[in-house]
RNA sequence: GCGCCUGUAGCUCAGUAGGACAGAGCAACUGCCUUCUAAGCAGUGGGUCAGGGGUUCGAAUCCCUUCAGGCGCGCCA
């Protein structure tokens, strides 16, 4: 629909002489009755033409050689061009889209160009907690989105399971087995405390028995550093899996150790001539790349940095020819974005080639009242705990509703006391409504094949045709969406599509004795549940048939 | 002190590359189940878009500034 109305716009400033702008703008108008689609284009061209807007307006109506597609043309406003389709031209946009959905609902933005998305990410020296909950549907919605326009998308969990706090965890462990056999072992300072820890020192308890009983930490770290963490990636596995969020790979940062990536990165760094010694450590210059300042990569003592495996990580996701890698991070994170892009300068490449998305804080709320959550002693809630209480679905769709620089005040009550009238059931309840009238229908014995091989024409009721108006603009959202790498756009556009289907439901009968009419009206509902299902597929979220 | 994010209806949030009289859901109040699922529908009230300047034909949207909240400024990860 967009995109017909584009050609039209650019055909009739062809003719006009006037150069084409870079970018048509095309709008929803607010307001109905303005028409179906705006341009506000006469208006931008008003300074370059030097000419009134409405002026240029009526110009470029005059210019437009078919009018047919249209039931009428206005200039409104200070120069607005409202477009208002005719009704043929509507049903032969929703003919199309029952008979060919997937050419019809989406453009071909991406172009198989391949991307990687890199989410969630977790340490797995614990459980995942509401944050990560919010990053994994943000990644996997914007994953799902980018492919469904045609990008090659790989979706990877970077696991840190090298360094300082994987071994934490493994002493934290520790402790509390030999505490567990009797020991007055000091638990460390910093050491994890949740519940989890003893977890796994049961585990190891069952499986092992006392037989590390009285051993040096030193002499078994290995074998608990390892255990521990093992566990609770498997853990972070399970939390995923049952959030229904699936990743293609899973990177080791231990891995890129072992093969020697690491070092490889920082000769490559080095041969660059960006990494110099000074007090005994060895820095990165990432101040010749705009960071406020430069980067220690290997300490006075001799071990590496945190910082030290991410060179290697991104310097691997920059050779391996993405066309464009996103970081999904927690906006705690922030203030590291320089300098990883610093190392992406730093390796030849354009720093545009990496995009960081933050996703915002995530408040707990129980009954409006913040939910304490310390890490060092080990009280948080998990996003298990609040998928067990809330569901999947509902937990999903909040993370959904909001734009990820939104600080968001998840209310577990709320979630929980609305769980009735949360938006999400209200979008599932309308495609389960649509699946009732279909089974019904069959009751009836009333053909539901081809459906878009029928007399469109007898939707002509004002419910009707502002849903045909509102699906055909589903594309549009979609590439909004997709551009913007903003899965939330989809979310409150089912709402909205719902929000026409209930009243519609409501007022009149899909299935009466008249068949054609019924055979219209379920064609109508046909088209609603394709595009719910297919919305309801890219954010992730359950589509149940009935409820 | 510096940097990033946020401030829109009582509450939670949208507001589409500045555009047409500011939107939704919840909560509140009033009605609607012998007819395809009432997790629904119909109706009512509710806002100096944090404050102040500026740019523009036009600003919730861009710039400056003040205030408020969150987060970050390690040879931690």
């Amino acid at each position: 629909m967009k995109k017909d109305l584009v050609k039209i716009i650019e055909d009739a400033l062809k003719t006009l002489g006037i150069e084409t702008p870079p970018h048509i703008e095309i709008e929803i108008p607010q307001k109905e009755s303005f028409g179906d689609m705006a341009t506000p284009v006469a208006m931008a061209l008003s300074a370059i033409v030097k000419k009134p807007p409405r002026k240029i307006a009526e110009e470029i109506i005059n210019s437009i050689k078919d009018k047919t597609v249209f039931e009428k043309i206005d200039i409104a406003g200070p120069g607005f061009i409202n477009f208002t389709f005719s009704k043929k031209y509507l049903y032969s946009e929703l003919k199309n889209l029952i008979q060919d959905k997937s050419r019809f609902l989406r453009y071909d933005i991406g172009k198989d160009k391949r991307v990687q998305i890199e989410f969630v990410s977790a340490n797995p020296t614990g459980p995942l907690h509401l944050g990560h909950g919010r990053g994994a549907a943000t990644g996997a919605a914007l994953s799902n989105l980018l492919e469904a326009a045609s990008y090659k998308v790989e979706r990877e969990f970077y696991i840190n399971d090298a360094g300082k706090q994987v071994k934490l965890l493994g002493l934290s462990v520790f402790a509390r087995y030999q505490q567990m056999l009797g020991i007055e072992y000091p638990f460390p300072e910093e050491g994890y405390r949740g519940g989890y820890i003893e977890e796994i020192a049961n585990a190891i308890m069952k499986e092992e028995g006392g037989k590390y009983l009285q051993k040096g930490f030193d002499e078994v770290s290995d074998f608990f550093t390892d255990y521990s963490y093992k566990m609770m990636l498997s853990d972070i596995r399970k939390d995923l899996t049952d959030f229904n969020i699936i990743f293609d790979t899973w990177q080791s940062e231990r891995e890129l150790y072992n093969k020697g990536d690491v070092e490889k990165a920082i000769d490559d760094l080095k041969t660059k001539g960006f990494i110099y010694e000074k007090d005994g450590a060895i820095w990165f210059k990432a101040t010749s790349f705009g960071d406020d300042k430069d980067r220690v990569i290997i300490k006075q003592d001799g071990e590496y940095t945190y910082f030290t495996s991410d060179i290697a990580y991104h310097r691997q996701k920059v050779e391996k020819k993405y066309d464009e890698l996103i970081d999904i991070w927690g906006a705690d994170h922030h203030g590291y974005i320089p300098r990883v892009k610093a190392v992406i300068e730093a390796l030849g490449y354009p720093k545009e080639k990496l995009k960081v998305l933050l996703v915002q804080m995530v408040t707990l709320l129980r009954g409006g009242k913040p939910v304490q959550m310390s890490k060092r002693a080990g009280e948080f809630i998990t996003l298990r705990e609040v998928i067990d209480e809330v569901g999947a679905d509902t937990t999903k769709f909040i993370f959904l509703t909001r734009r990820p620089d939104s600080h968001l005040e998840f209310d577990l009550e709320a979630a929980k006391a609305q769980s009735s009238e949360n938006p999400v059931f209200y979008v599932q309840y309308a495609n389960a409504r649509i699946n009732s009238i279909f089974t019904h229908a069959k009751e009836k014995d009333i053909n539901t094949d081809n459906l878009y091989d029928t007399n469109l024409g007898l939707l002509s009721s004002n419910e009707e045709l502002r849903i045909v108006r509102k699906l055909l603009t589903y594309p549009m959202i979609f590439e909004g969406a997709v551009n913007a790498h903003e899965p939330h756009r989809i979310t409150f556009y089912l709402q909205e599509l719902s929000g026409m289907f209930h009243p519609y439901y409501n007022k009149y009968r899909v299935i009466t004795e008249e068949s054609e009419m019924s055979r219209a009206r379920l064609a109508l509902c046909e088209a609603i549940r394709i595009v719910l299902l297919d919305g309801l597929e890219i954010l992730d979220v359950n589509a149940p048939e009935k409820m």
